[in-house]
DNA sequence: AACCCGGGGTA
DNA sequence: TACCCAGGGTT
């Protein structure tokens, strides 16, 4: 096993700026953790700072209506997220304060196996070690696994637990894991990494064998179905948009969107689309285009139907800004 | 173990 | 396009 200091060293030279690194409140390091989940630090940095600007501590998330926090989450995805953030809040605030080990954190809802031991050993000094996809790939890398993941998975576990048995390294847990992702981000990419920079060259068998840009072996990825819809954009006379809110659960789950019909594997005609309009004897206009959107496991091919009345048929909430809405209805406002 | 759950940047 | 990203939850 390379030794924890040399990592550590490079860490002390070449560490990245982020906004998050050095705050201590397990709060905001909670926060960008779950921020952070599948989602790039350039997309976070803005929002993290936005999000502590509207909500500065665990108590005022925790009182906050959840309209507000999921208009604070819109865009970001994964809305799980902001429903189980909030939940978390609550139930943080509520017993006084955050719990102070990664075996209590894992019960919180929304924070699982890598969470809970990041804000352990960040905000803690709990000496565990989060395991990402970027320790995930230096640990295959170094160890020349070459079992695809996902069954790999408790293997590269176990190999970056080990860590924490160099005193280097379980002196500060949290610094040596961010040493791991930023090493995982900027040397040890998913492509060609960068090996002649990398403090842990000498140590690494998938270098000696030259395969470290084909570590970790992933599977291939399913075809995405397409979804077909029809949605209906219908303003009042003031200009404001008729909204409902989703099921909390499943896709999009507690976020706003415009009406329409479900979405299914085959195209809409419009006779079959009508009924699903939230209001009769409204002149429609069909919006030229089509809002394509692609999420994980499937596509999104959404067509809009423009209409006017006088005022919103109950059942539809007004709304004003639309900066409040997931990324597809917002691609969908912007046919009209 | 397999699947569900967003969105954006990059090669 | 395809892949990846400081993953978690459900079945």
């Amino acid at each position: 096993m390379p030794p924890a200091a040399d990592l550590l060293a490079w860490y002390a030279r070449q560490k990245r700026e982020l906004p998050w690194r050095g705050e201590t409140d397990p709060y905001r390091i909670w926060l960008s953790e779950v921020m952070l989940q599948q989602t790039t630090v350039a997309t976070v940095g803005p929002r993290y700072a936005r999000f502590l600007a509207r909500f500065p501590t665990v108590e005022a998330l925790a009182e906050a209506e959840w309209s507000a926090v999921a208009e604070e989450w819109a865009g970001l995805g994964y809305y799980a997220r902001a429903r189980n953030l909030h939940a978390a809040a609550k139930a943080v605030a509520g017993r006084g304060g955050f719990p102070r080990t990664a075996a209590a954190l894992r019960e919180l809802p929304g924070i699982g196996a890598y969470t809970s031991a990041a804000v352990a050993a960040i905000a803690f000094h709990e000496p565990v070690l989060p395991v990402d996809g970027n320790v995930e790939r230096v640990m295959a890398r170094l160890a020349a696994v070459e079992t695809p993941l996902p069954a790999a998975r408790p293997l590269l576990g176990r190999l970056a637990g080990g860590f924490m048995a160099d005193p280097a390294a379980r002196a500060v847990p949290g610094d040596f894991a961010q040493a791991l992702f930023d090493l995982g981000a900027t040397i040890c990419t998913p492509r060609n990494p960068a090996c002649a920079l990398c403090p842990w060259m000498a140590h690494c068998r998938a270098r000696k064998q030259g395969i470290q840009a084909e570590l970790p072996v992933k599977p291939a990825r399913k075809a995405r179905p397409v979804l077909h819809g029809v949605h209906f954009l219908l303003r009042d006379a003031s200009g404001a948009i008729g909204v409902r809110l989703r099921p909390a659960e499943g896709l999009f789950g507690g976020m706003w969107e415009l009406p329409g019909t479900p979405w299914r594997d085959t195209p809409w005609s419009a006779s079959e689309a009508m009924p699903h309009a939230p209001a009769q004897g409204v002149n429609w206009r069909e919006a030229d285009g089509l809002a394509s959107h692609a999420l994980t496991h499937r596509e999104l091919a959404l067509r809009l139907l423009v209409g006017r009345v006088a005022a919103l048929p109950p059942g539809l909430t007004a709304l004003g800004n639309e900066a409040g809405m997931p990324t597809v209805m917002r691609k969908l406002l912007a046919l009209e």
